[in-house]
DNA sequence: CCATCATTTAGACCGTCGTCTAAACGATAA
DNA sequence: TTATCGTTTAGACGACGGTCTAAATGATGG
């Protein structure tokens, strides 16, 4: 993972609001965008933000289907960071 | 750990300069702050901002010895944030 | 005590970014 | 095609934060 990839990562987790929505697209297979809206306290405009930045962080990934926007989160990501994180912070 | 310590360290560990030097801080059993400031491009001033950031997340610690300030990694903090992290993006 | 070295604090500057409103765009159904 | 629903884009605003300079504070040695 590059050095860019891995800070884009480390922002994108640094806000709580856009953490609240990962957090929510993780504990499902996929979600729709419009069931996330209902669920927080921004605007849609501010919403649509927050997922760009997680999805060029690549901790998400989504998809249309018709009128709606489906997300899936990319543990993937999240591992190769972890290890990141973890290869860094170590005396080796 | 609670969400407020948690967003400490993520903010923390968002900032490029700031995580080069908890990098650094890392590599070794203990570090004099006046080491790290030959190393860096920024001036003392900001040094000193970043480690009070480090510090209040609780990602490291530091102590005087006489003049000078001596820094040390706290790797259980990052133990701590990792396991919250994969607590909060799992389906479970 | 004074000079000097190491660090912190105060205060200012400025770019970044989270947020909003309003308007545009995309897609479907009737 | 038009009305409507879902989403994105444009643009603005305000707060936050990384940075600096300058001055203050801590600590030691001569």
């Amino acid at each position: 993972m590059s050095f860019d990839q891995f800070q884009r990562v480390a922002k994108a987790l640094a806000d709580p609001t856009r953490f609240d929505i990962l957090e929510k697209i993780s504990k499902e297979q996929e979600v729709p965008c419009v069931n996330l809206k209902n669920q927080l306290a921004v605007t849609q405009a501010t919403l649509s933000h927050h997922l760009r930045e997680l999805e060029d962080a690549e901790l998400i990934e989504t998809r249309r289907e018709g009128r709606f926007v489906m997300l899936r989160h990319r543990p993937e990501t999240m591992a190769g960071y972890l290890e990141e994180l973890n290869r860094r912070l170590s005396k080796a």
